[in-house]
DNA sequence: GGTGTTTTGAGGTACGCAACTCATTTTGAG
DNA sequence: CTCAAAATGAGTTGCGTACCTCAAAACACC
């Protein structure tokens, strides 16, 4: 009737016994130091299988004494889904300040390789984890490899760079980000034929660029009445992303349905509601005050959203595992990929 | 531009200097042991305040010594998202076996208020936390508040007990479950007019009739031209399910919506697909197996999920807080009510 | 057998806090 | 002013690990 799920209550000197040897000997085998015979290795570490044992987290977080720092690298300038992430790791103050964590915040030009790489070396040595939001580039990478190389646990947060040795990525799939996209348009136009416009960033940019593949995926093969026309790119600007819709939205009087990929969500809603076009099929992605009331009045239809602020959590929690050498809890961890819409608006 | 979120480093030693007292007085404060003035008291807290001390959580965990022990309360019999969330804790034995945390299953007939409220009695001494399925019932009820009368921390899992004095309950919001659902459906069917059919495991359990009330209420206020059958009662049985799904359809042969509320979702898929009625927008509960297959086979169009990993790892983890006195990550503990289509299946 | 090197044992300290005891000081009532 | 009660100080122990030193033992090599 009761099935217990957990057995240990071993310290390390039941493990010494066992083994028969000393702490000492122990503690050189669980931490892989030298200056010990492979025979004697092996014996302990069977011991350690044995029982399964594991060293008692807040014993051995309280015996190493060091705090822990860890620096979050992130966009400079004013960017909503950045500052929400930001705002969640205050809201973890006090969790941290109880682990005796340090978390800080480097603000830099992550679109500027070369700024963002140099921004990364000079945290080499200080930090015993990294969170960046990273561009995909050969100095990026080779910078993440470098703070690997000097022991610093890296994670590349909501983008990632997939070459580098980075030890995990906290962040969706943006191809099937783009994928959902593509099927809330679909059906939520409900019609077999029409245009449908995307508005991004720039296609640089290696999450929009997958966004947009995904998205165009699911339309070939689900909806193909629907005709997808080019990229505009609005450089997540307002002003821009709204000039660049206005103008197309005059040129193709059936347009259906909208997706925009990035951000200058403010201005596509303008241009829609100046056209007079608040009818089209509207899915952005994120959840902010902006897009929240965009929702409720009805001009966006759905919202693919990535939880800034299991994101914030999940990249502390990654580096903090890392760092004390525990196994990462991967579903935990995996960021899902949310669909809102005004009735479960979070 | 490196801000820094956290600052403490100090021990209970500092505050003690800083309040003129000694270890002992600080301690007393800290625990809400007797025999401290009023006036000393105040001082102590003002200087915990003034540097926002917080106690090492690993040191504090050390020093109690004794190993917290969980219990899950939850239904006996083959349930799968019951499993699911047995199958997460099971994950997690490594965290918990490293933080000295025992986890317990205990299965009992939810179902049966009296069963259920013996069930919890016989926890009670035992445990520091409890993590319960409940049904609400007034002797459940009761169980409730004698475990938090004597102690043990108390959390509802998916389903609520909001009479109780429960500490928290892990679980989504069931109305604006329903809600989401009513408006997935409204939209997906795309047309205004048709009939729009129920299936629930009973309006007695609460969660279901929240989810319906809800559902109610969308396809009221936003799609008047669509008109809910009565509700079905399929008592969460594939079977039962089949049969009475498969006389409303041949009944209508205007149905265009589907709502299952619950389980036996085998039945009604085979319901639908047996009467030839594949186009029919069906939207269900939970990712499972079962459901996963449905959507990527298009016979379900959405499924409404909550997370069990997720609800598992919070109810665990908002036991340990409460069982700590630390506060509560309420934004991370939240249950969110996911959409799963095809394409963004978890 | 002697030498030098590697491996192991034994033991200690520190980490920050909880929980406790016991002695001492302060306070307030009579 | 006295005495008991209340308040406080001082100190101890233990939690399980990390990290360190020093000495002893085992071993390899000539």
């Amino acid at each position: 009737m009761a099935e217990t799920l957990t057995t240990t209550a071993l310290t390390l000197k039941d493990i010494a016994r066992e083994a028969g040897v000393s702490l000492a000997t122990v503690d050189r085998v669980m931490h892989n130091r030298p200056g010990v015979r492979p025979d004697t290795v092996r014996r302990v570490r069977e011991a350690i299988e044995r029982h399964s044992f594991q060293p008692h987290v807040a014993a051995a977080e309280l015996a190493r004494g060091r705090a822990r720092r860890f620096a979050f690298v992130m966009p400079s300038g004013p960017n909503p889904f950045m500052q929400q992430i930001e705002a969640y790791l205050g809201e973890m103050a006090g969790w941290l300040a109880a682990r005796r964590l340090g978390v800080e915040m480097v603000a830099t030009d992550v679109f500027d390789p070369s700024v963002l790489a140099a921004s990364l070396e000079a945290l080499s040595g200080d930090y015993d984890g990294v969170a960046v939001v990273a561009l995909d580039h050969p100095s990026v990478r080779a910078a993440i490899n470098d703070l690997v190389d000097a022991g610093t646990k890296v994670v590349t947060l909501v983008s990632d760079v997939p070459s580098s040795r980075r030890h995990h990525y906290v962040g969706i799939d943006n191809i099937a980000a783009g994928r959902t996209a593509g099927a809330l348009v679909g059906r939520l136009v409900g019609q077999s034929s029409g245009k449908v416009a995307i508005v991004a960033g720039s296609q640089g940019l290696r999450d929009h660029a997958e966004r947009i593949f995904g998205f165009n995926q699911v339309m070939a093969s689900e909806f193909p009445g629907l005709s997808v026309l080019p990229v505009l790119e609005g450089r997540d600007q307002d002003d821009r992303s709204e000039q660049v819709l206005a103008r197309l939205l005059g040129e193709h009087a059936d347009i259906v349905g909208l997706y925009n990929v990035g951000a200058g969500t403010q201005g596509v809603a303008k241009a829609l509601s100046d056209a007079g076009r608040d009818e089209v099929v509207f899915v952005g992605h994120d959840v902010t005050v902006l897009t929240r009331r965009l929702l409720l009045q009805g001009v966006m239809d759905a919202a693919i959203s990535q939880n800034p602020g299991h994101e914030a959590r999940a990249a502390v929690r990654v580096l903090l595992a890392l760092a004390r050498g525990e196994p990462i809890l991967r579903e935990q961890e995996k960021i899902r990929i949310d669909i809102v819409m005004r009735d479960n608006l979070p």
